[in-house]
DNA sequence: ATACAGCTTCCAGTGACTGGAAGGTCAAGA
DNA sequence: TCTTGACCTTCCAGTCACTGGAAGCTGTAT
C-alpha cells in the first residue's frame, strides 16, 4: 500500500511518517518500481504501535528503547512495565501543576475583573498581580 | 546590577535573560564601562512579569503582546482578562486529557502486569495492548 | 493535452530555551 | 606579580517532534 493508505489506516500523516523513517523508527518500506513506498500489513502494526504510544505522552526515544528491543529478539514486557509506572508518576505530577496554575488563574481572574482597565501606571493594574504571583 | 543579581532575583536564568533580550523581550539594558549589562528595579519589575505569567503557562508571543501594548501606553486589562479566560479553557482541556491518559497507563499496567514478560511474538505481550489502544 | 492528485527529496522553521566554545574582566590569595 | 577562579561577553549549534514549502516526477481522468 501506498504512504496515503498507511496515513490512513493509522492516523498518521505522511509526513511525519516519512519523519519517523528518517529517525529510524521505522524500517525503510520496500519501494514500487516508480520509487513510491510500498508498506505491509507488518508495518501498519508498527506504526499502530508508535502511535498508541506516542498517544500515551511517551517520548521517541521511549519508544525506540522498546522496539530496538523487540527487534533483537527480547521482550520488553518488562522494560515497557516500568516505563508505564514512571510515566504514570510523570503525568500526576504534570496535572497538580495544571491544577494549582488553574487556581491561580482563576483567583487572578476574579480579582482582575474588580479592577479598572485603563490604570497602566498604577499599581491597580491586573499586570501588577501577574507579577506578585511570580515573587512567591 | 549585574546579570548574575537579575537571576538571583527573578529565578530566571542568565541564558535565558539573554536570550529575552534577543528576542525584544526585555528591552537592551544599559552597558557598564567594561561592557556588562548593567540592570536597573525596572528590568527587575518587567522580568518577574513575564516569568510570572510563563509560569501561568502564558506563550511568549503572548506576553509579548501584552507588555507591547503597556509599552505603548495602552492598559493591556482587558486583553489580559480575555487570555487568562482561554487559558483557563486550554489548561482544563489538556487535564482531563491527561486524566484520559492516566486512565489508559493504569489499566495498561494491570493488565500487563499478568501476562508473562518474554512473549515477544504472540498475542499476550504488553506491546499488543499498546496496539490495541491505538485502534481506538 | 491538460489538469490535478499523489509521490519524491531536501531544506528551513517552529518554541523556548540550553550547552558549549573561545575569550575578556575582576578580585583575592601565594 | 602571577595565577586561580568566578564572573562576563558573543556566537553557533542542538534539543524535541514535527510541519511547511519548494521543485520536480508519476499516474489517472477528461
Amino acid at each position: 500500500m501506498q504512504i496515503n493508505e498507511l496515513e490512513k489506516s493509522t492516523g498518521v500523516s505522511a509526513k511525519t511518517i516519512r519523519y519517523y523513517e528518517e529517525i529510524a523508527l521505522l524500517p525503510p518500506p520496500n519501494r514500487k518500481p516508480n520509487g513510491y513506498r510500498d508498506y505491509s500489513e507488518t508495518d501498519v502494526d508498527r506504526l499502530k504501535l508508535v502511535s498508541g504510544a506516542r498517544r500515551l505522552d511517551f517520548s521517541i526515544a521511549e519508544i525506540k528503547e522498546i522496539l530496538d528491543l523487540r527487534d533483537r529478539g527480547i521482550a520488553p514486557c518488562g522494560v515497557l512495565l516500568d516505563l508505564l509506572d514512571r510515566k504514570t508518576i510523570e503525568i500526576n505530577q504534570r496535572i497538580s501543576e495544571l491544577k494549582e496554575m488553574q487556581k491561580d488563574l482563576e483567583q487572578l481572574y476574579s480579582l482582575g475583573a474588580t479592577y479598572p482597565t485603563d490604570d497602566v501606571e498604577g499599581k491597580n493594574c491586573i499586570c501588577h498581580l501577574v507579577k506578585i504571583h511570580a515573587e512567591d
